[in-house]
RNA sequence: CGGGGUGUAGCUCAGCCAGGUUUAGAGCGCUUGGUUUGGGACCAAGAGGUCGACAGUUCGAAUCUGUCCACCCCGACCA
């Protein structure tokens, strides 16, 4: 490709909306430009490097047994309905109407689809295991669109799903596809970590993100550094301090004029703050739920909408907690009524806490799980933290931002018992068939290629996703010279198969030099008066600091074997 | 949806608070000519803007007021 003929110049500066270094690049080097928010148009030079990292996932997808196929972007709304997605998707999924006033959605994601598909196709044992994937653009009305290509509104997912026919194979298919998962992102030059993780409106049982490490991170992971316990902190759990063995000692009323917070509570009374009771409120689908923790804890909402069993969760302020019949800063799970009580499995063990008495400016000392107060439900609602003991080796957790490039789950039979979709096993009978589902954002694993190989001056792709192998770069090229041996070159390279991008434009040096180091291809051949004196032409590597000068006579059979087509 | 911020040329921004020499500016980029040429050159001449939209206040609005829209950032959601 000529620079002269390239659609899309560089831009010197970064525009204003980009925060982030692979954001800023992708919008400098011209691989995209945004239509409107969470939308983006995907430049020459992007879609490239898109082309290149759909193949590779595509080969990896092929070696762990996948077949590839296209399903629909629009699809009849009841097929969520019957899923009940519709309502757990909310206001995320595009709706649109046709000219019969029937609703279709755009697609977000194509569970419901595929096992539309598996019906229609499979009835037997014999067919199975089956593993399909496509790569096909999703839309979601995303809440809050942002950096870049992290987060759009449309963008092309990566999805396999895999059929077998009982937990066993569901196994065998989930652990192919982790080797897939980790080659094709280490293929792409993006290091990832497999973390647990929540499962969110997607369902299912075991699941595990594939996360790269990066301050740009969205995502925030907890990682042990001496065993292999690494979780999202939506997930992660810790090892909670363990309450001292105490015989339950009577309750007891105590003043405790304008102590509201825990920690003028904790400072107050001299008490430790795990040996305070915490209260939060939430609303979940609007309903107050008492929530209460450990004062030396802090609610993880994600564990918390979970043990409700899903549904919109909000915190309560202290208006809407007044106007419930409750005291903020004072509030007791004792004599509660009307109001759901969710407690954290630490404050049922902690035995004579200090706690509220739904009276401003008094607290309870003594408060004890099951003689003074009951919840309906008990579980792990907190918060792991920097810092907290990981729950297999008591080691201090450490917590890093991340990037979650990509998510695989063990569905189980959760849509095939909703959508009946099932199979005839060896005795004839129908069994449900057990289903698994990887995605993998694309564009996402684009920006994070970047965000993962870049310096002050600009990208530094990894061959493997490169647009072009070769920046080839003529100086003085008004020189016939000059001209004539690059263009030469260009010609001779392009025969021995080599992906070249040729700066043919009547720039000065410093223009060129810093478009190539901008655009990041793995080699920079330079051509000049100057190597030309020599008969040669300058090789430098993009993470090289030096180059080396190589005869012309050689200079196709060189570059060729370095750059790998 | 809650909180914060920004809309002036392709990109980055000044001008707005104290309305009137602003026929609206700068740098970069772009066009033409010339001089340069191994790390974002220089000179000269140009092109390019309904100052986000609408309404209002005023003799007069980029500037003041109101409404709306768009985009960005922080939170609730996810690949």
């Amino acid at each position: 490709m000529r620079f002269t003929h390239l659609f899309g110049k560089t831009l010197r500066q970064a525009p204003a909306e980009a925060e982030t270094p692979n954001h800023q690049l992708l919008l400098r080097a011209r691989l995209i430009t945004q239509l409107t928010a969470g939308v983006y148009s995907y430049l020459p030079l992007g879609w490239r490097a898109l082309l290149k990292i759909r193949q590779i996932i595509r080969e990896e997808m092929d070696a762990a047994g996948g077949q590839e196929v296209m399903l629909p972007g629009l699809q009849p709304v009841e097929l969520w309905e019957e899923s009940g997605r519709r309502k757990a998707f909310g206001e995320t999924l595009f709706v649109l109407k046709d000219r019969r006033d029937r609703e279709l959605a755009l697609g977000p994601t194509h569970e419901e689809v595929v096992v539309d598909l598996f019906k229609r196709l499979v009835q037997s044992y014999r067919e199975l295991p089956i593993m399909i994937f496509q790569m096909q653009t999703k839309f979601r009305d995303e809440p809050r669109p942002r950096g870049g290509l992290m987060r759009t509104r449309e963008f092309t997912m990566m999805d396999l799903y895999s059929f077998d026919a009982d937990y066993e194979g569901l196994d065998v298919s989930y652990d192919k596809m982790l080797v897939a998962y980790k080659n094709s992102f280490d293929r792409c030059g993006v290091p990832t970590i497999k973390v647990l993780a929540d499962p969110g409106t997607i369902g299912g049982a075991d699941n595990n993100e594939f996360m790269h490490l990066t301050d740009v991170g969205e995502d925030q992971v907890l990682i042990c550094p001496h065993c292999d316990y690494a979780a999202n902190t939506e997930k992660a759990s810790f090892r909670k301090r363990t309450a001292e063995a105490e015989a339950p000692l009577p309750m007891q009323e105590v003043a405790t004029p304008g102590q509201k917070p825990i920690d003028d509570l904790v400072a107050f009374l001299g008490v430790p703050p795990w040996k305070t009771l915490k209260a939060v409120f939430y609303a979940h689908d609007r309903a107050p739920v008492f929530v209460a923790v450990r004062g030396d804890l802090e609610v993880n909402e994600t564990k918390l909408r979970n043990a409700l069993g899903g549904g919109e969760l909000r915190l309560m302020d202290d208006r809407a907690v007044e106007a419930a019949g409750l005291v903020p800063g004072a509030a007791s799970p004792t004599g509660l009524r009307g109001v759901r009580v969710v407690a954290d499995d630490s404050v049922v063990d902690s035995p004579n806490l200090v706690g509220g008495a739904n009276t401003p400016d008094v607290h309870h000392l003594n408060l004890n799980y099951g003689r003074d107060w009951q919840a309906e439900i008990v579980a792990d609602i907190a918060l792991a933290r920097d810092g907290d003991p990981c729950p297999n080796c008591d080691t201090p957790l450490q917590m890093r931002r991340a990037i979650e490039m990509g998510h695989v789950f063990k569905l189980g039979t959760v849509y095939s018992d909703k959508l009946g979709a099932t199979y005839l096993d060896a005795e004839g009978k129908a069994r449900p068939v057990v289903m698994g589902c990887y995605g993998i954002g694309v564009e996402r694993l684009l920006a994070t290629v970047i965000e993962a190989n870049h310096d002050e001056k600009g990208i530094i792709w990894p061959a493997s996703v490169a647009p072009y192998q070769v920046h080839l770069v003529a100086l003085n090229i008004e020189d016939a010279a000059v001209r004539e041996a690059a263009e030469k070159l260009y010609d001779d390279l392009r025969a021995a198969g080599v992906d070249v991008l040729y700066d043919d434009r009547e720039e000065s040096p410093g223009v060129k030099f810093n478009d190539a180091d901008l655009l990041g291809m793995p080699l920079r051949v330079t051509v000049s008066r100057r190597t030309l004196e020599k008969q040669s032409v300058e090789l430098k590597g993009r993470r090289e600091k030096e180059s080396s000068l190589v005869p012309l006579a050689d200079a196709v059979s060189t570059i060729a074997g370095r750059a790998p087509s």
